[in-house]
DNA sequence: ATCTACACCTAGAAATACTAGGTGTCAACC
DNA sequence: GGTTGACACCTAGTATTTCTAGGTGTAGAT
């Protein structure tokens, strides 16, 4: 736990909606924003590298293709990116357990630690 | 949403310490721990400078004293402070719902958007 | 005397996410 | 025929956050 407790959760969301099939990036984008209500709408300098380091980590793989005379980059999840995927997906549980117990319960309200 | 979607969560939990009642830095890293149940042992070189920016921020006050000998700064959370902290703790629901949306539903497993 | 817990601090490194540009294709519209 | 907008990719540099790795000093116990 002392080590990045509170690390950034794109990798999670990336790996997530490629697990559904593989997906080119503009895509993936559109995917994240109609799946989050519009909560997610990342700009692309966000996510394109993000998608070059899961690569370059081995939890993606991918191929180019031309369809409608545009070039796509077309990513895959591995299956190394699958077993983050479980593995980043149960932290994230626990993470956002632990802030909702750190926020919610604001009823404990006796003496202040500091007396 | 364009606008820093994915931003660090420290400071909520930080607003959300302090609006039960001031503490001093030592103590807020403890209670942290306590309340995620041992989730987040956050290192002092991670919430000390927090707390210094929430301060500049007009987020939180703090005041020096001394108890058995020792130096303590205790915090306490603004007027500021509580309107940042029901800000964030909504932002932080919105998030998280929205991660959920995106993680879970892993059934929709049709064509693929790339055909 | 030394060690552990308490209690504070900072500088610099690492990582993440974003801004702000850039390239090029295609379809629609004026 | 020219512009505009959606599609589709990219990178360099910046801002911010978080962590590492130290440092200082008090108090109490062994």
């Amino acid at each position: 736990m002392k080590s990045q407790a509170l690390k950034g959760h794109l990798d999670l969301l990336l790996l997530a909606i490629l697990a559904e099939g593989p997906a080119h990036g503009y895509a993936v984008i559109e995917a994240l924003g109609v799946r989050s209500d519009g909560e997610f709408d990342l700009p692309e300098g966000t996510v394109y590298p993000a998608l070059h380091r899961l690569e370059k980590a081995g939890l993606l793989g991918s191929e180019w293709s031309v369809v409608g005379g545009r070039r796509r980059r077309t990513y895959a999840i591995s299956t190394q990116g699958r077993a983050a995927l479980t593995e980043q997906a149960s932290a994230w549980d626990r993470f956002s357990s632990a802030v909702a117990r750190v926020i919610g319960d604001h009823s404990a309200n006796g003496e202040p630690s500091w007396a």
